[in-house]
RNA sequence: GGAGAGGUGGCCGAGUGGUCGAAGGCGCAGCACUGGAAAUGCUGUAUAGGGGCAACUCUAUCGAGGGUUCGAAUCCCUCCCUCUCCGCCA
């Protein structure tokens, strides 16, 4: 799901104190090289997301630290000498204190004082310069196409016959239905916990335990290895993957302890492989993640009120790829695909939206939303978004490739496979009838244990 | 929550102040041997950053941060994490 564009520091009710974190041992954001040879290249990039930045500024505490740390290291080499010599003469004979090794020990101790006002100086430049970084978001892709907005957006595909409501017919939307079948208790989630939350009841828990089994188990037998991460992560997977340090107060967080909810399951499984060198034969890596997600939703009271479309909690099916930097785009395709032979095998009409480069959410340099038709909203809704990162992430979270030579940055992509409330939402509206039961696709029938849900008068 | 042990390279594991980026082994790569392979032998094998066309070179890194020292993997302080036992729990 990409981020939804909120107010900047709009505190909810539960209101998130701002984080302050900027560890000294986080990652660059962006190639730093980049930034001292051509500051340009980045900014017109970032224009193209609608950002206009002056990053001239940043490119000179780039070359300031990189000067600082050129100074520092002579000094220390120099130091490293005298050291040795100290050793040295003493092995062989000189007195430990006397006046030639005095000599150098006071050298020693000069050296090192200079030393430590660089490295003071460095430090402080270091921590500006990646406190600023880290707010940047990923580059667009080449391909992404131009755009400011939403409106902007391209279609790249549709897929199936869109239900319209026949003559005389009212469409329904999902939650009258949900509730004419009590499969979504919605009051008593109130008082559970809060609004935005909802409480699934037997059909409806039922099938949503069916859907995400459904869907696991297509991606499995298409490769995806699963996983069942925490669902509680620390900072540093959330500075990872790009959640922060910028949208703190769209995630949940445990006040007692350094961790939080996720938003995402592809917030653990970039983590499961933050710092490692992944051998390169073992590319692509293709995960499945079921995980409850849990978003704040700040800046979007009074939308999507209603129904299973916008909660605080909801269960989503993720798909995460790890591959080389070549293979990244073909991997995008294939994602996406996979992606859509769910929505396929649910026999649910949907459309591929391309994003332009001002709707890119903060760590993708390319997306595909896929957008479900709803009948009873008459209207196509977002149910999954599949984004290639390029090496935004890997930076980040340090993720490599054994390389020829050296080390790479592997590529991320994630994408919903798909979201599952949305998806009930979807078999809900599109399989309604006018006996107020609901057909469901034959695909599911072996999970749910028959092709419909009936009304239970 | 209570008590204890420990964090060293891709992995195992030595190393208690001075050419230690770190012995040895495993793994991996190349070469030799072979008809081919196994076994064996030799050689090479960390990461990041800076400089250089390059060969190469400098700096940093032995959980993290600070301190002592001319010099710290090694000594001191703080923190984090992991493991074992007990308690509690699913």
């Amino acid at each position: 799901m990409h981020m939804e564009r909120i107010p900047p520091a709009r505190a909810g009710p539960a209101e998130v104190q701002p984080l302050g974190c900027a560890p000294a041992d986080l990652p660059a954001v962006l190639d730093q090289r980049l930034l001292r040879d051509d500051p340009e290249r980045i900014s017109r990039q970032l224009a193209r997301r609608g950002l206009e930045l002056d990053l001239t500024g940043l490119q000179q505490i780039a070359l300031q630290e990189r000067d600082l740390e050129e100074q520092r290291s002579t000094l220390q080499a120099e130091g490293n000498r005298v050291g040795k010599e100290v050793g040295q003469r003493i092995r062989a004979g000189a007195s430990p204190n006397g006046p030639e090794v005095q000599e150098l020990r006071e050298q020693g101790n000069r050296l090192k004082q200079q030393v430590a006002g660089l490295e003071e100086e460095e430090k402080a430049l270091e921590v500006r310069l990646r406190e600023q970084l880290l707010a940047l978001p990923n580059l667009p892709s080449e391909q992404t196409p131009d755009g400011a907005s939403e409106a902007d957006n391209v279609e790249r595909k549709r897929w199936g016959e869109p239900r319209r409501p026949a003559p005389g017919e009212t469409l329904q939307e999902h939650w009258q239905i949900a509730e004419r079948l009590a499969l979504v208790e919605t009051e008593r989630s109130v008082r559970i916990a809060q609004s935005r939350f909802v409480t699934l009841q037997g059909a409806g828990a039922r099938l949503e335990r069916a859907l995400i089994s459904f869907m696991l188990d297509r991606h499995a037998k298409r490769g995806y290895t699963e996983l069942l991460p925490p669902i509680l992560v620390n900072t540093a997977s959330l500075t990872g993957s790009g959640q922060l340090p910028k949208f703190a107060e769209e995630s949940f967080r445990c006040a007692e302890d350094d961790l939080w909810l996720t938003p995402t399951a592809e917030v653990p499984i970039t983590s499961f492989h933050r710092d490692e060198v992944i051998p390169s034969d073992q590319l692509p890596l293709r995960y499945a993640a079921y995980t409850p997600c849990f978003r704040r939703e700040a800046g979007s009271y009074g939308r999507d009120t209603r129904g299973l479309i916008r909660l605080h909690q909801f269960n989503k099916v993720e798909l995460y790829w790890f591959t080389r930097p070549e293979e990244s785009e073909a991997a995008h395709e294939q994602l996406t695909r996979d992606a859509e032979a769910i929505l396929e095998a649910l026999e649910l009409p949907y459309r591929r939206l391309e994003l332009c480069s001002g709707d890119l959410g903060f760590s993708a340099a390319r997306t595909y939303d896929l957008e479900v038709w709803l009948a009873g909203a008459g209207a196509y809704r977002e149910i999954s978004s599949c984004s290639t990162c390029g090496d935004f992430q890997a930076r980040r979270a340090n993720i490599r490739l054994k390389a020829e030579k050296g080390t790479r940055l592997v590529h991320t992509l994630n994408g919903s496979g798909l979201a599952v409330g949305r998806t009930m939402a979807a078999l809900l509206e599109n399989g309604q009838q006018a006996d107020g039961s609901v057909q469901l696709p034959a695909a599911l029938v072996p999970y749910v244990g028959s092709d419909r849900l009936q009304p239970t008068a």
